[in-house]
RNA sequence: GGUCCCGUAGCUCAGCCGGAUAGAGCGACAGCCUUCUAAGCUGUUGGUCGCAGGUUCGAGUCCUGCCGGGAUCGCCA
């Protein structure tokens, strides 16, 4: 039940009855007609803003609309007062009896309170992650990470068919460089003594790939021809580099349904080669030579012919080069290809989770699948920002370089995969976030995981006190919803109610706009709500939530606090965090 | 130099395809424990929404130009 659309539903058709007045309007102009909860609480339960923009198309003084909608509106069964303001706002106040119904809404639709239907089934492809298998994740990944499950959550509860993928980058440079890595480690696990040249991967956590070759191959690998042992080290490496990636995502609480090996896309089958004709056919290759770039490092800038992509033409800055000067695909290539994959596959809505380094390279991207796609595609590519770590507001150094870095893994086991997860969400992507490893495990209010953990565990406590303290009462959320919740005339209780009645609307609101970080600023909102009403309790015992002389009242308030215990689980689910029993 | 992101209270940040008197937490100050978890709550304090123009009934939000911070700019991914 989300009375926002409902009351959308009814403007739009009031403004369609207007047609009997003599005033038509244009269905265009109705998507722009919104119902919304008015900042300010004296001015109604809903505002529309539907009078200011058809005034002009209406051709009349949005007040004077507004005074026609206006009767129309207040004929409905739900409302109780309607009220012209300023420019011309319809405020709308409902009769106090709606605020029970939409509580019992969400209380028997239980997990399905929220879930919403804007995604219309549409088939979507979220990739996120898609780091290197050259190392363990490091704590840089996690923010994309986390970002892209809890998208891909969301928008899955939202009502579209979701697809979580990530790409395996196993074709290029870098890989045959962790093969030689690999390979060095195999010659110490022989017995030799080694030394790691500068641009090859220092980690420790290749020597187990080293000893794996040994034990696989023994030395027969040590004389070969380079020809022979790289492949070999290269696939052992990646293969144990995806395991370990795997496993430090299953700490996260993150999942893929769909790993897409970038090799894949060269053999069997061309797919890069076929994915280039394609372009060439309509134009869009040719041969040239790029302008040097301004200000940027370009002390061995050659100036040379190469195969090209005209993006200039989709919307691009400068056409983008599809061949190395050795003769293979650059990364762009590979990429066009995988992204003509994912629309061959049926995924028109196309959504990547990247780092904000990879900027730059968003506009390029988009072009190609526009040109790839014949427009049919499109790509939303959201970026994460820096994540900097610190511990008690002092900074923590961190040097991949040295292949001394922060791994994924030690930040989960030191601070618990709940409060990575919520913190990273507790921003808005495109906003770098300094993460305290001491802050965020203390139990405080600073701590907003805490705080709206504490605030579920607080709401099923009171419901087991419910039950000890009223054994006869059944609390199973069908009877609950069915209580007299027209006794929750509390302005505070209300104002609970209200905020779970917004959560549907927010739910659509956040997945249309890829941005899970809403509903974490959502459930803070509510947790607040929430403890806020639990101390009022303390000044005016009438207010508890359990009230063992008027158990009418008791099924009533624990309705509510089921309704909130209902969210939070949504909620929190949507962000990958757990809803905890109690705290410890 | 080009492109992209950011700039909102002392600090950290929200602000829902433009909407009414711009919000929250922290900090500071003043209060609330015989009580369903005080691991919490209440109140006070605090803003020229970087600057200047423009668009319109209306701009923190959209457009242009500046200022400041960050990222990035063929043969890395």
């Amino acid at each position: 039940m989300n009375i926002f659309s409902i009351f959308t539903q009814h403007v739009r058709q009031a403004v369609a009855e207007l047609g009997s007045d003599g005033i038509s309007l244009p269905q265009a102009a109705l998507d722009r007609v919104v119902v919304e909860a008015p900042r300010d609480p004296t001015h109604g339960d809903l505002a529309t803003n539907a009078a200011m923009v058809l005034s002009k198309e209406a051709g009349m003084k949005p007040r004077d609309l507004a005074e026609k909608l206006a009767v129309r509106l207040g004929a409905l069964a739900d409302v109780a007062k309607v009220d012209i303001a300023g420019p011309g706002f319809i405020n709308l106040t409902l009769k106090a009896s709606v605020w029970p119904k939409v509580l019992a809404a969400a209380v028997s639709a239980g997990d399905a309170f929220g879930r919403a239907t804007v995604g219309g089934g549409a088939k979507v492809n979220v990739e996120y992650v898609s780091a290197n298998p050259t190392g363990p994740m490091h704590v840089g990944h996690c923010r994309g990470a986390v970002f892209g499950d809890a998208l891909a959550s969301l928008l899955d509860v939202a009502g579209y068919d979701v697809t979580r993928e990530y790409y395996i980058n196993d074709a290029g440079a870098q890989v045959q460089v962790l093969g030689r890595s690999a390979y060095l480690r195999y010659c110490e696990a022989l017995g030799e003594t080694i030394s790691i040249p500068e641009g090859l991967y220092p980690g420790d956590y290749l020597k187990p790939v080293g000893e794996a070759l040994k034990a696989k191959y023994g030395a027969s690998l040590h004389n070969a021809p380079e020809a022979e042992w790289l492949p070999i080290c290269r696939d052992a490496a990646i293969e144990a580099m995806m395991a370990e990636i795997r496993e430090d995502l299953a700490a996260l609480n993150v999942s893929h349904s769909v790993f897409f090996s970038e090799r894949s896309l060269q053999a069997p089958v061309d797919k890069v080669r076929a994915a280039i004709d394609t372009l060439r056919a309509q134009g869009n290759i040719y041969e040239g030579v790029l302008e040097r770039p301004k200000g940027a490092d370009d002390a061995d800038w050659e100036e040379r012919e190469q195969t090209l992509f005209r993006s200039t033409a989709f919307g691009d800055d400068v056409d983008r080069p599809l061949m190395k000067s050795d003769g293979t695909y650059t990364y762009f290539a590979s990429d066009i290809a995988y992204h003509k994959d994912k629309a061959d596959r049926g995924f028109l809505d196309q959504i990547d989770v990247w780092g904000a380094d990879h900027g730059g390279y968003v506009k390029r991207m988009q072009a190609a699948l526009k040109a790839i796609s014949g427009g049919t595609a499109s790509l939303d590519v959201k970026l994460v920002q820096l994540v900097r770590l610190f511990r008690n507001g002092e900074p923590v150094r961190m040097s991949k370089r040295s292949g001394d870095f922060v791994t994924l893994r030690e930040v989960v086991d030191e601070v618990g995969r709940d409060a990575v997860r919520f913190m990273m969400l507790y921003r808005k992507n495109d906003a770098t976030l300094d993460f305290d490893l001491a802050k965020v495990v203390e139990q405080s209010k600073d701590n907003p995981v805490f705080y709206v953990q504490y605030a579920h565990a607080r709401c099923r406590s009171i419901l087991r006190n419910a039950q000890a303290a009223l054994p006869d009462l059944d609390l199973s959320p069908a009877v609950l919803a069915s209580a007299s919740l027209d006794r929750l005339d509390d302005a505070g209780e209300i104002a609970i109610v209200q905020r779970l009645a917004q959560y549907p609307r927010l739910i659509e609101a956040a997945a249309q706009a890829h941005e899970p970080h809403r509903v974490a600023f959502y459930l803070y909102e509510l947790a607040s709500d929430f403890h806020s009403q639990w101390n009022r309790g303390k000044d005016s015992p009438h207010l508890r939530f359990i009230m063992e002389n008027d158990r009418q009242m008791s099924s009533a308030r624990l309705a509510l606090v089921q309704g909130i215990v209902t969210v939070l689980r949504s909620g929190l689910a949507i962000l990958g965090v757990e809803a905890v029993e109690e705290m410890r």
